[in-house]
DNA sequence: CGGCTGACTCTGG
DNA sequence: TCCAGAGCCAGCC
């Protein structure tokens, strides 16, 4: 996948990629993206997935915040929907609704 | 063309 | 260790 080289793409474009590498079960943060992506612009990430809709085709629910909490951004429903569908990849949360990104925070090739 | 905004991140107290 | 404030880049008005 020669994401890296779509540079003509618009950044939504390319975060949009790699948010879709994310493989089930793992997730990562917005600066993870935004590294991977070669900007260091985090808000964009939100941003972009922001746009998003519920149903589009991007994993957008791998994706959280450096805490490994997801962003109370508006009203529960993509929020909660979020949650639900990490459960049901197997990501745990815990007390604090947190996930534990020492075990399922994703690493890209390009973050190591 | 210039300025504002944003689902974040980092540094300081 | 936790809370608060400033910074950041790209898109959009």
């Amino acid at each position: 996948m020669d994401i890296y080289s779509k540079e003509d793409q618009p950044l939504y474009e390319q975060i949009y990629h790699c948010v879709k590498q994310i493989p089930q079960g793992k997730v990562a943060t917005y600066g993870q993206i935004a590294k991977m992506v070669g900007r260091c612009s985090a808000q964009m990430v939100g941003f972009s997935l922001a746009a998003l809709k519920i149903k589009s085709n991007v994993p957008w629910h791998r994706v959280i915040n450096h805490k490994g909490k997801i962003s109370p951004h508006g009203d529960g429903l993509g929020t909660s929907l979020q949650k639900e569908l990490l459960l049901s990849e197997g990501i745990e949360f815990d007390d604090t609704n947190a996930i534990d990104l020492a075990r399922f925070q994703w690493k890209s090739k390009k973050d190591v």
